[in-house]
DNA sequence: GAAACATATTGACAAACATCTATGCGTTGC
DNA sequence: GCAACGCATAGATGTTTGTCAATATGTTTC
């Protein structure tokens, strides 16, 4: 089981720069050499969103030789996906949307 | 159409106090001073709140009177929602899940 | 082992943030 | 009209955050 921890994820994905990282890791698996090409930030700035981010347990890296490779934590983000999509907006009525 | 800024609605879910709101609204609609109970902060601080949820777009408030009743924005929930559910794991392969 | 490379850590700093007290403003009810 | 109520605004303060330069650590290759 994976007990998140949802204002942390939505404190992750709160800089825009970590959100971005976050959407190319949903489109595979990247290096962080690979990720800083994408940015204006230095990589101590990278290496720090990282850290954020796996802290926030969305995102796992794994340590292969010189690089580290990161991806989403399936775990996490089913339960992150799950919590998000459980939230509502029409209960009790004086909703215009059907 | 609604235009969402995903890392501005995430960042208004990033405090907990927050992110507590959005789950009461998720009930139904509900009045500032209503809130204003569940929480031990003074009323400045959860004006403050609602304003930074408003601005995300996340909520509405309207005013009735002496009362403003908050809740969740249909159209905007809905975008984030899709947002989020858009976000994958398994791209790429090299994933255990399933 | 030395050089090159990928990443992490440290320390510093300005900007943003959460919170409070004090106060203002519009609405309701007597 | 006046008191009570619900909410917003202003100003202050301590904390957190995003970023950088400098440096350290570990790995690969020659």
């Amino acid at each position: 089981m994976c007990e998140i921890d949802v204002s942390l994820i939505c404190k992750a994905l709160s800089d825009s720069n970590r959100l971005k990282i976050v959407e190319m890791l949903s489109d595979g698996k990247k290096c962080g050499c690979k990720l800083l090409e994408a940015f204006n930030i230095t990589q101590p700035t990278l290496s720090h969103h990282m850290k954020i981010l796996e802290e926030s347990g969305l995102v796992n890296g794994e340590k292969q030789g010189k690089w580290t490779h990161y991806s989403l934590c399936c775990e996490t983000l089913k339960e992150f996906k799950a919590f998000i999509a459980s939230l509502e907006c029409c209960k009790g009525g004086g909703c215009e949307c059907q």
